[in-house]
RNA sequence: UCCUGAGUAGCUCAAUGGCAGAGCAUUCGGCUGUUAACCGAAGGGUUGUAGGUUCGAGUCCUACCUCAGGAGCCA
């Protein structure tokens, strides 16, 4: 076996001129009489081989010339720029080790060419293998990344809250339900809000990290069962303070992406200088509900949107589309009536019909990414809330002790990932969003 | 839950109610700079399932199944 160094695709540049060896898979085959062209892919990228006949044995001329795709493979060769496309290398292929060398009998399923949504979905395990996937999943850890480290660099500690919950969270949205031993039921957890809102009495400034559930039966392009969410908390935090932070965030997120992923995203077809303008100089604009209300009302009346919005209705997919159109950045539209939403969030005092609440609504019509709100922190008011919405007084004393002992002024928001990730890269369904996607008809595999 | 659309070769799709087709993939052959290479040949089908109409159904009708898009709800 060859002694030369190994190396990945994505640095090969560095070593032009150099024999390096390769771990990867065999990609694609294109051949010319005896000239073979294999392309590999090691997962940090793909690179195209070269193979005259003359310059290997017989033997692995032939096995090369006859190699099944995605067979894995160790390849060693020179380093060279491509003489046809710039800032392209090649790899001029002297020998080849063939790891396992996938059966003619059982072809790999997934073509080059296009594929159906669900026939690629029941392939999700290969389907991983493209390109254009692992370019979304390297993108999706630098924004789990950056999401997480602006938190840790801004004195915030990370406490998780419970997957497995007594109860609703919010009383609203349907659960994934299970038994807990013998009598008792648990259910999967659809925010950690209420828990992270205890941490952060105790720790300040806190958020947590993890999967959420929701049964819903949803069946969109923005709807997952299972996703990540990323919630920060912060006692004596108000709502301006809370959309200041939720600006930073995203302004950090997008640039780390900038910085680590120009390459990923051209493979993914996004046109960076829409990222680019959300990072530019400049605040993301904040409207109103009254605000956004009457831009609707506007563009109805010229006959840009279908349906007129009704005053105290929360907004709907086509609203969202439209509003976050007319930005070039991400539009935080706050203080919505309170009766759409969460019984938690504190009335603004100027006007109590309006909640202290933000929504974050994506450039490019993605929707609503960040949903968060100033919380209620009266005892009082909390507990008759709880009362108006139903809810089981019993479940919820804990929370309420919250407002029992040192309660203050505090805020929080919560970020699908996979929304975001779908918005930053540019994709058209959030299933491209998450290795194993969870969606309404399918958990397979 | 509701509305709309689609199920034909491994994949992507054609086929006026009248012989089941193409491209890609696979196998075989050709080609020394190919770019989802190209050229030639071969194999490959219970047309989602069950009924019905008809001389004849992939095509029309009914029910069901599966998937997709949207609404509602949400991140």
């Amino acid at each position: 076996m060859s002694t030369a160094p190994i190396t990945n695709i994505a640095t090969i540049g560095q070593h032009v001129g150099e024999a390096v060896t390769l771990r990867g898979w065999l990609y694609n085959m294109r051949s010319s009489g005896k000239l073979l062209f294999p392309t590999f892919r090691d997962g940090s990228g793909t690179i195209q081989g070269i193979v005259p006949k003359a310059a290997v044995s017989e033997e692995l001329f032939e096995a090369l010339k006859n190699l099944t795709l995605e067979s894995s493979v160790v390849v060693t060769g020179k380093v060279a720029a491509h003489p046809k496309q710039p800032d392209t290398f090649e790899i001029q292929v002297e020998d080849v080790t063939i790891t396992q060398r996938v059966s003619d009998e059982t072809p790999y399923p997934i073509q080059l060419k296009e594929a159906g949504v669900d026939f690629l979905m029941e392939h999700r395990h290969l389907w991983l293998r493209t390109p254009r996937q692992s370019a979304i999943l390297r993108v999706r850890a630098t924004i789990q990344r950056a999401a997480a480290e602006f938190f840790d660099t801004r004195d915030f500690v990370r406490t998780d809250p419970p997957i497995l919950t007594p109860n609703a969270c919010e009383g609203t949205s349907e659960l994934f339900e299970m038994k807990y031993f013998d009598d008792d039921m648990a259910y999967l957890t659809q925010s950690g809000q209420l828990y992270i809102e205890a941490t952060a009495l105790a720790l300040g400034k806190v958020y947590s990290f993890g999967p959420t559930f929701r049964a819903e039966k949803s069946k969109t392009r923005r709807h997952l069962t299972e996703f990540w969410m990323i919630e920060p908390e912060v006692a004596y935090l108000d709502l301006d303070g809370l959309m200041e932070l939720a600006e930073g965030f995203l302004t950090h997120i997008v640039t780390r992406v900038l910085e680590a992923h120009r390459n990923d995203l051209k493979v993914i077809g996004k046109d960076v200088e829409k990222l680019e303008a959300v990072v530019a100089p400049g605040h993301f604009p904040r409207l109103s509900y009254d605000e956004a209300h009457q831009m609707l009302v506007d563009a109805h009346a010229k006959g840009l949107i279908e349906n007129a919005h009704t005053y105290g209705d929360d907004f709907g997919s086509p609203d969202e589309t439209y509003i976050s159109n007319q930005f070039d950045k991400p539009v935080m539209v706050h203080r919505y009536p309170a009766e759409v939403k969460a019984f938690y969030m504190q009335p603004d005092p100027k006007d109590p019909t309006k909640a202290l609440c933000v929504d974050v609504l994506a450039p490019e019509g993605y929707g609503e990414i960040i949903g968060g709100s100033q919380r209620v922190d009266s005892y009082d008011l909390l507990k008759s809330r709880i009362e108006a919405h139903n809810l089981p007084m019993e479940a919820f004393q804990w929370y309420l002790d919250l407002r029992k002992y040192g309660s203050v002024p505090h805020s929080g928001f919560g970020m699908g990932i996979e929304r975001c990730v779908a918005w930053v890269c540019g994709l058209e369904h959030v299933r491209e969003t998450i290795p194993f996607p969870r969606t309404l008809n399918r958990i397979y595999p």
